[in-house]
DNA sequence: GGGAATATTCCC
DNA sequence: GGGAATATTCCC
């Protein structure tokens, strides 16, 4: 059964400034998922000298990834990474994370950001339903008839609770981004030192040129 | 690995009249697994004439429940019914069901439904919060207060007219933050490849120099 | 594909 | 204890 926790211990504190979230533990284990795959497959080439068959592998250009035996797939890797064997719970995350089906006829999958090599690109991956600053779905209907003149007393109530809710992620939302600003602004700095170091040696060089 | 559906296959339409919803699968299971230990229990009486010690039991009037050893019961008992063995996971469902702890020193839990002996009963438990037809429960509390008798509807409308606006400020604050966002990221990106270039350039220069 | 209920985890 | 995010299941 597998037992690591969701996130790794550092970097956890939503109040520490300038971290980088880590990634939702779905698209890194589904990562690892496919790299210890390409392990295999490497390991197996070199052993037996032939490339043999592979359960779930990266396309051709790293862009994506094709299940190709979803029953092997099931019964032997989801277990391993996740609390169940069955291919449609894992198709059903592929979904909520954006992930779109790219073939008919195969179980191949694409998202912009989930591709081999890139495992620093996963974290900007997010689930597709409730934005933070989202209205609870089933009341979203009703919104739009509430503020006509005709709405109720209690109608109103109802769009105020609602308001004050959007209001407070919102601001939860703004916290956040200005946590990531405060982030980008540290690394422009480094950068920047870094840069200048590599500046003044180059520019001594082009003098000793001369 | 457990694998079994969460609901029997009938008695599942939710269209279907005159039917008895099953309950909650936690519920069951939690159940199934009393009656087990007990079985358990009775047949070591008999093979050993000694009655042993228990993981888990139903109390003495059968109204309540108690894990003797929550690191047993976690381990060995958990992981059949349930797809962690985390006793706090276990804890968090009582509470979500409305469970109570009825005693200080031990794990005694306590349901006016769940009771030795009535497994007809588990299908009037019910989660305690998202009950369909009701506001979000964060909201509640709120509400209350707000409805005060001292609040007019003028007031209210009024409130309202604030938060709109607010929350139209914060969605303005929140685009421009993300644009910022943008920015930087676009600068990162031209600072890495401007230090790649230098980075060569002087690595190029050290190598030269040997 | 995706909505929604339930389960599991993480955190306060 | 419980809010909230993520995972898993069930169903349309």
């Amino acid at each position: 059964m597998a037992r690591e926790r969701r996130r790794p211990i550092v970097g956890q504190s939503s109040s520490s400034s300038s971290r980088i979230k880590s990634p939702a533990p779905f698209l890194s284990k589904t990562y690892d998922l496919l790299e210890e795959e390409e392990e295999r497959g490497r390991r197996e080439a070199i052993e037996r000298g032939s490339w043999g068959q592979r359960v779930v592998s990266w396309t051709a250009d790293g862009t994506g990834f094709v299940v190709w035996s979803p029953a092997e797939f099931s019964e032997l890797m989801l277990p391993r990474y996740f609390k169940h064997n069955n291919f449609s719970s894992f198709i059903r995350q592929l979904n909520t994370y954006g992930f779109k089906k790219t073939a008919s006829k195969r179980w191949e999958f694409q998202h912009e950001k989930f591709q081999k090599g890139c495992r620093h690109l996963l974290s900007e991956i997010h689930r597709k339903k409730c934005e933070p600053s989202a209205f609870p779905q089933y009341l979203k209907a009703s919104e739009e008839s509430n503020n006509s003149p005709s709405s109720t007393v209690e109608e109103n109530n109802t769009t105020r609770l609602l308001l004050m809710q959007e209001n407070k992620n919102l601001k939860k939302e703004r916290m956040e981004l200005q946590m990531q600003i405060a982030h980008f602004k540290t690394l422009e700095l480094k950068l920047m030192e870094c840069l200048s170091f590599y500046w003044d040696d180059h520019h001594n060089k082009v003098r000793r040129l001369c």
